[in-house]
DNA sequence: CAAGCACTCTAGTATTCAATTGATTACTTG
DNA sequence: CAAGTAATCAATTGAATACTAGAGTGCTTG
């Protein structure tokens, strides 16, 4: 074996990881597996794919060892392999905060200019997490919640939340958060919160982000 | 725009980045582009493209945002265009680790068992980069080195090294460096060294990685 | 300003990939 | 063990991508 062959199969071993991601359905995938685990009809459910076209996705992202597969009864819950695979996620996301035109654009057309919502960062927010004037608020439907959360989260998914404004104190300052930075449900939650008098922010990133930190995360049990 | 649609022109955006991580081609530029910056002919020269498929390769890095282009007359010199697209090869190259099977399996048929070089790691090597008797040795070819290298390292590209014997006194340990965990040079000139008397091991990565982990690094001169 | 050079673009072809459909497998439960 | 369910597989279609060859662009140099 020469050089250059050597080189042509290490590069190509290398290529089927960049080919995993290089489909926005298995990004949006990752995303979500890194929430919690899910099983195929689930993820196809969230996605608007058919089940075989989302099965084939999870293969490919199986064959690049990016997620992993337990497998109970009928169901084959999919999940993220580990740690790697998210950075490898993060490092992408991160490149695309650089290309702002684009993003930025879309972004905006969907929320408007998130900036006037005041995001507060991961070292910020945990040095406040048990203050007693402060309620994290976790707005992810609620499997993801169960699945892992942080510290002291309360969970109402942002589709509850006009019903349940009962349950939050006006004199208390809410830190929303949910999947990650380019997810919705918290920038829709403290647009409603703010609307309705209470002093809320969100958290810049998503729980993924915030566990992959090595911060302190909690599991089971809703609030 | 609903949902749906947002996050389908999310998505679509960041997957524009894997794509451009997708080929196996564009990711040996982007090991190359880390070392120093390329023009398009050096470029095709050692990857064995043609000049048109390299041009065209380069394009689609560029529409990624991941490498920046300067042009100097005649001549489009190419750059890594910052940090964050070195990150992203070395979040696959991690994940690349995983993939032991495989890609072990190509490194050793080419390579042997490494194991046996005793590579050293970066906070290692930078403790003992004073040292007296310790010789750090950059094997890469000569523009690379210039374009950056480690601290008080030495210039010996590894086609040179057995006939520039003479210049190593073999009662100093030696540290040979390359591209990266996964360039073959370092090895090469390890064996080479231990194979004539010589105290040699590598280290375990690259320029690129010692250089983007903020650790000191020296430019321009030959020693 | 003509010739040379580095690079890029355009077309054309071969290949690979994505999504759909329908069939099949693997497991569970009555 | 038959029926039902979740997931996967196989085959097909159309779209996207990779590579080549040749034309074209823009800069430099005699």
């Amino acid at each position: 074996m020469g050089h250059r062959e050597f080189k042509d199969a290490l590069y190509a071993e290398f290529a089927r990881i960049g080919k995993a991601v290089a489909s926005p359905h298995r990004l949006e995938f990752l995303d979500l597996l890194a929430q919690r685990e899910w099983n195929v009809e689930e993820l196809a459910g969230e996605t608007q794919l058919t089940v075989a076209n989302a099965s084939q996705h999870l293969q490919i992202l199986r064959a690049a060892k990016l997620v992993s597969v337990r497998r109970d009864g009928n169901y084959a819950y999919y999940r993220l392999a580990d740690d790697r695979a998210y950075r490898l996620w993060q490092a992408i996301r991160e490149l695309g905060e650089v290309r702002l035109a684009e993003i930025d654009r879309i972004v905006r057309a969907f929320l408007g200019n998130r900036d006037e919502l005041e995001p507060i960062d991961a070292l910020t927010l945990l040095g406040r997490i048990q203050d007693e004037d402060l309620v994290v608020l976790d707005v992810r439907p609620i499997p993801e919640y169960q699945a892992g959360h942080l510290p002291g989260a309360r969970s109402i998914p942002v589709g509850e939340l006009e019903a349940r404004l009962g349950e939050l104190r006006p004199d208390q300052e809410i830190v929303a958060y949910c999947r990650g930075p380019y997810c919705v449900y918290a920038d829709e939650a403290v647009e409603l919160l703010t609307a309705r008098g209470y002093l809320a922010r969100r958290f810049s990133h998503g729980f993924p982000d915030w566990q992959v930190a090595g911060l302190p995360v909690e599991r089971e049990g809703i609030s």
